[in-house]
DNA sequence: AAAACTCCTCTTTTT
DNA sequence: GAGGAGTTTT
């Protein structure tokens, strides 16, 4: 406990009742919550297995499992540490048999929903590409735990309409039918289980002493009712959360749970952590300034004993080019002085599609960098397709995912007999499944076909027995006997394999739960490499070295939430948390040209710059006779900016007074202070000065 | 079942 | 401006 600060002891010691701890970026959040724990269970003597405790990422629960296994002696296996979704999910396998599934369901992430939905808008012959809209209203009704009978009886509430109702009801049931949850389900279908069976709600209320929840302010709605329904008997429950990092509004979450939570929980304690480990207090006075005009918020002002540090820096460029190019120049600046490394430097934006120039500048500089985020491994189609055959496999019911199979690798089952069979299934309410393989036998279907619908349904019965090996075999055997061996290339039989190693020693329950629930895969890949990435995907990392691209009305704040206050506030809070992410150095830039979409568009600086304390920044503005924020200045010409064509580049050869002949490496710095560094055969690199060093070019 | 064509969309996306 | 998906054609 030695290493806490006071007001983390404050919060690790508050044990009895509720506890908000109102914990600002970087001020070691993750160390609270991993030291109570291990505070409960050493001192406290609870029990391990009596605390929920829960995340929203995978990899922050992984973190926090490690974190306490350092702590503790005691075996935490089964332990309650965890995502929500997954602690949902455990509870689930459990008890669900009173909600009428079945112990063996699939788990159903957005890309099986949105299939789902597609096929059933085609079968009511509703405009098929509505699916996207559609299943995020379905979304959000789970998110409120409004179920299909609940918004069925809701009259006019919850934009009550008709056609989506009937879609809703038809999606929820043919879920069932396939004995699969979606994600939003495993949260709505734990809180009806509580809410229908007080005993099983009671069970869990009782052997669960404490509740700790980190990321308070992404909670949606049923979510949070389902953490309030846990800690109901004990108040033990313990939040923890920045209002101001509340950046999933788009997905549900409401920061409102944190602002009422002293309202909820009557007598709660509150807790600010304000001491920041991580930033100069340069980057946090800045940062500090822009979100401080958001209104509703928790106060807080965080600070370090840092000191100042580098002063954030402000950039205004013509165009995105001129802008990424600038960054690259400067990072590779920065690594030559030996300043950072390259895994040091995030590069971060509002929208993907800026990632594009920013490529194109670091690859034309040389310069390594990685995409974080972006298609996931396991929603890559290979990897989707053999699970699908997994699921289908051990659960014969899934209807999705046998959609999804049987005409993969193609053998002739077309949409003319699938539709025969979804006509079969539906008279007789059975599963797809089922009736294929009677089919298989009778009825008025083509004798070559029924042979390959036979031949398809004793597949995944002869595989269906292997269930209970390890998960390795059964893909293995997957992936062999269905002959989709043979349609892979081999980027994609690579990553089937990289799959086979990581199910090895499952079981393959077990596996698929985890792989359903790990929708994103990108670890921090080892390797000096730029990081580039949205802001959204920042979110709990850090950078010695950060750069925001991009600050300009239209991108952040993004053209969709200008003229909507509380939209505007949920961007200003996406800047904020870009910002917190910087250790030493911050680096805003935007610039006044931008291609979006096909157009060409007049920028003007976010109006988020405005609340800078110009005192702490550098500000460079290389848009000649340009002023951003004077009024009318937009027009004045622009004069150019004369490309100078340096005398020395990388790969010329020079010759120095002492050492010979050596080649350029590298250059940086412009005008007089421009360096070199050299590569010569006798002595190796160095780094030269051009004004001092006296160099000739040969 | 592949190839050619048209149409549509285009913010962020923990699980 | 480009990628994705659906549709039509071969």
């Amino acid at each position: 406990m030695h290493d806490l600060n006071p007001q983390q002891k404050e919060a690790l010691q508050h044990i009895n009742g509720p506890l908000l701890v109102l914990a600002g970026a970087g001020s070691g959040k993750t160390k609270v919550i991993t030291h109570k724990f291990a505070y409960l269970v050493k001192t406290h003597k609870t029990p391990a297995d009596a605390i929920f405790a829960v995340t929203f990422t995978n990899k922050a629960a992984g973190e926090m499992r490690e974190r306490i296994g350092h702590l503790l002696p005691n075996d935490i296996r089964s332990a309650w540490i965890g995502t929500l979704h997954s602690q949902c999910g455990r509870i689930l396998r459990k008890e669900i048999k009173n909600l009428g599934y079945g112990p063996d369901f699939s788990i159903y992430d957005e890309d099986d929903r949105c299939n789902l939905i597609r096929h059933i808008l085609k079968d009511f012959k509703i405009y098929e590409a509505l699916y996207k809209g559609v299943s995020s209203r379905i979304n959000i009704l789970k998110a409120s735990l409004i179920d299909p009978d609940t918004f069925l009886a809701s009259g006019d509430g919850f934009g009550f309409d008709e056609k989506l109702a009937k879609v809703y009801i038809r999606y929820q049931d043919e879920l069932q039918r396939s004995n699969a949850l979606d994600f939003d389900d495993l949260i709505m279908l734990t809180v009806k289980l509580f809410r229908e069976f007080p005993k099983v709600l009671r069970k869990y209320q009782d052997s669960l002493a404490h509740v700790l929840v980190d990321e308070f302010q992404d909670l949606n709605a049923s979510q949070y009712h389902l953490v309030k329904l846990l800690a109901k008997q004990h108040k033990n429950i313990c939040a923890v959360g920045d209002d101001d990092q509340s950046i999933y509004r788009f997905r549900g979450a409401d920061v409102q749970h944190i602002l009422n939570f002293e309202k909820d929980f009557p007598g709660a304690k509150v807790v600010r952590l304000e001491r920041n480990y991580r930033s100069t207090q340069n980057i946090l006075d800045v940062s500090h300034a822009v979100i401080s005009a958001n209104p509703n918020r928790k106060a807080k002002k965080l600070w370090t004993d840092r000191g100042r540090g580098e002063k954030v820096h402000y950039c205004w460029l013509n165009n995105e080019e001129e802008e990424a190019k600038h960054i690259a120049k400067v990072i590779k600046e920065l690594y030559l002085k030996g300043a950072a490394a390259y895994k040091d430097v995030g590069v971060l934006y509002r929208v993907n599609l800026q990632s594009r120039a920013l490529e194109d500048a670091l690859r034309d500089a040389g310069l390594p960098y990685r995409v974080v985020g972006g298609i996931s491994f396991y929603q890559r189609k290979e990897i989707k397709d053999i699970i699908a055959y997994a699921r289908l496999v051990t659960n014969h019911g899934d209807n999705v995912s046998l959609r999804r199979v049987i005409n993969t690798p193609p053998r002739g089952i077309g949409a003319a007999t699938l539709s025969k069979i979804e006509g079969e299934a539906k008279k007789k309410s059975a599963c797809l499944f089922d009736i294929l393989k009677v089919a298989a036998k009778n009825s008025g279907i083509v004798s070559s076909t029924k042979d390959k619908l036979g031949s398809f349904s004793s597949l995944i019965e002869e595989l269906a027995p292997r269930a209970g090996q390890d998960a390795a075999e059964l893909l293995k055997a997957i992936v062999e006997r269905t002959g989709y061996r043979e349609t892979l290339d081999d980027d994609r039989k690579q990553n089937i394999a990289e799959l086979i190693v990581s199910a090895e020693g499952r079981d393959i329950r077990e596996f698929l739960d985890k792989v359903s629930l790990q929708t994103s895969h990108e670890e921090a890949a080892p390797g000096d490499h730029i990081s580039l990435m949205t802001l959204h995907n920042a979110k709990g990392l850090e950078f010695p070295v950060v750069f925001l691209t991009g600050i300009e009305e239209g991108v952040l704040p993004y053209f969709k939430a200008i003229g909507k206050e509380d939209e505007i506030a949920e961007e200003r809070r996406l800047f904020y948390v870009g910002m917190t992410r910087a250790r030493d150095m911050l680096l805003l830039s935007g610039s006044r040209k931008r291609r979006l979409y096909s157009r060409i568009q007049e920028q003007e600086p976010s109006r988020f710059l405005k609340a800078l304390p110009r005192e702490y920044c550098l500000w460079i503005e290389k848009v000649a006779e340009y002023h951003p924020f004077k009024a009318g200045g937009r027009d004045n010409k622009k004069a150019e900016i004369v490309k100078v064509k340096p005398l020395f580049a990388s790969g010329c050869r020079v010759k120095h007074p002492v050492w010979g002949v050596g080649v350029i490496r590298d250059c940086y710095g412009d005008g007089e202070d421009q360096k070199v560094m050299v590569n010569f055969p006798t002595i190796g690199l160095k780094r030269l000065s051009l004004k001092l060093a006296n160099l000739t070019k040969i």
